[in-house]
DNA sequence: GCATTGCAAGTAAACGTTTACCATCGCTTT
DNA sequence: AAAGCGATGGTAAACGTTTACTTGCAATGC
């Protein structure tokens, strides 16, 4: 069942049904209709590594991920197929899980599977990878990390944005003792919220206390002794701001635990706004990095570029802003003779 | 940059550097070196689209699942990806959003991509999906629902294992009053588990009260409402079965927005065992559904069919067990005159 | 010493499209 | 009426591999 067929049972030529199924317009309508209808009657599919390996073009975008469990990321998956779809381009999307070994291969499979361009959203755990994608100089995008270069493209996060908002918001109901988590800080992007955590209290005149700046991973253990550390204080921070959602979790899960509440207690704000911050309890705060405006821009900036006719000298810098997302993990501080008293466990 | 280069570097056949590339046997040890010297300098990756296009064989398998961002998902994803790439395959990645165009366009992406396989784990909620896909023969694998047909393989959950475990667990804590919490009903897979309920319940002579079981939808507000309803009712149940994950949340969280405490007066156990189950406070006891056994199922029964030689009169059956995992979501049941008072909201 | 066998390596024909180029046809123009 | 033109459709050469078949050569048997 090839293109053949078609043609025969048509009575015309391959090249008129190539033309007829990519829609080029000179093609008689009678003839076309004609086409369509042995196309449907032989339930004719196109043979897309046919069409690629001659046209030159596969059609296909890389997508490079951490790792898909993080919920970080399914929703950036999804958003990118949903435009590819619209754009008639198929997604080879692969995840490092944080093994060298993976991403070498995961580099691999984008050249075997000659994409027309790469994603790169991992959020510079994994710079290996921009060596051996770039000789090709494939269109490329990051995140923050890309260097800069004909055909990569970077989406530079303004962390800083909505970290002020959240700092004004603790400080407009009066917190003072605000503290920190952090991710694991060999990674560019935490280094940046800490550091954007601390500007915008000095902006605003408050005290940043390295005691209350303590490290976290990015994941529930972080969040969890991150509070551990914290409560062990005389005077405890009222407020804690979180490097991410999954902090953030893990801090309300040692407050559960300590049976501090949240958020008369302690006020919890998170960062990323996965789907978990709206499933919590109470709902968290959290400071919004759109995931599918990430995605959308990611895409768009990698059509932009297969549709260059010259490259570009350096590549374009999109930007993406973030911002305070209010849900219930944030109140006004407790007085402070309430806060002395600490309460029992809950249950 | 093709094999061709390769072969007059290394001064051989194309012939030969597709042997060797493909670790056929009978090269000679020396001239597999020149090959790999030759193809190390040149920086050569072969081209999957003209391998697949004239061995026709495409090396890749489909995937369709409802929607990634549900969290059922990307662990199956993950694993899925896993298998592939010690395989050496692809993975076409689909979700159907529960969109019927997008259903058939994800058909027609598979049969343009010539996959060798597909693996349809949408849990029955698109059906036409066989149509389309069952006239070209494939190896395909589904949950549950698959016809039974040569090439068509099924996994069949064993609801009732786990959910007789929840069932006596709660039975084992003195609860009598207990309640479920269903899925839509239209689904196949939640009238099973409903129906599972109510025979586990009859097992050990307890009495399935009508009123206690109430329609959820599978998410957030399926669960928030039901507990609304419930919560109605003069003597409510003291735990509470849910049809997923997501409906335990939404109860959960509409038990903390009437200021009823889980699990102290009200025990709750979800299905399906997703992350989220573990980042809950408390913690979801749930039933689990293996995502990872159940995507390394389909993968393999996919392979299974790929290298059968003469295909089997009728598809494979697998079957996949569900278990109780056991969190803190559930405990004794308050001693009746503790309940009547119903506590006033706690925060 | 010659025919036979076995094995490694080369030659070339596919695979199913797209597309550059060419042929045809019916008009218009002079 | 001949020449020129535009529009349409056909012919055939790619695209980069795999692999059936063939060739060449060394080893073996007689």
């Amino acid at each position: 069942m090839d293109i053949r067929d078609v043609a025969r049972r048509a009575r015309v030529s391959t090249a008129t049904v190539s033309r007829t199924v990519n829609q080029v317009a000179t093609v008689d309508a009678q003839m076309a209709k004609r086409v369509w209808k042995a196309i449907a009657e032989l339930g004719y599919y196109p043979n897309r590594q046919a069409r690629a390996l001659v046209s030159g073009r596969s059609r296909v975008f890389g997508l490079i991920v951490s790792e898909i469990t993080n919920p970080f990321f399914p929703e950036i998956v999804q958003t990118f197929e949903n435009l590819a779809v619209e754009q008639n381009y198929e997604i080879l999307l692969t995840s490092t899980i944080h093994d060298p070994k993976r991403m070498e291969l995961a580099v691999r499979r984008m050249i075997e599977g000659r994409v027309e361009g790469v994603a790169i959203l991992t959020f510079g755990m994994e710079d290996e990878l921009l060596e051996h994608l770039r000789f090709r100089n494939l269109p490329l995008v990051f995140v923050d990390v890309g260097p800069k270069a004909p055909r990569v493209s970077n989406i530079l996060i303004d962390y800083a944005h909505g970290i002020r908002q959240a700092v004004q918001h603790l400080a407009a109901m009066r917190h003072e003792r605000i503290g920190f988590v952090t991710g694991p800080l060999k990674l560019r992007s935490a280094i940046v919220r800490r550091d954007a955590f601390s500007e915008s209290m000095r902006e605003i005149g408050l005290p940043v206390r390295p005691e209350f700046i303590v490290q976290g991973d990015h994941k529930l253990d972080g969040g969890k002794r991150a509070l551990q550390t914290l409560s062990k204080l005389r005077d405890r921070p009222t407020a804690l701001l979180c490097s991410n959602d999954m902090t953030a979790i893990g801090v309300m899960r040692q407050a559960f635990e300590l049976g501090i509440s949240v958020p008369q207690e302690l006020s919890v704000i998170g960062f990323d706004d996965t789907r978990l911050a709206d499933f919590m309890i109470p709902p968290l705060t959290t400071i919004q990095m759109s995931q599918s405006e990430l995605a959308t821009l990611a895409f768009n900036a990698l059509l932009k570029e297969v549709k260059r006719a010259a490259p570009v000298a350096t590549g374009t810098e999109y930007v993406l802003k973030t911002h305070l997302i209010l849900r219930n993990s944030t109140t006004f501080p407790a007085s402070n003779n309430q806060i002395k008293a600490r309460s029992s466990p809950k249950r």
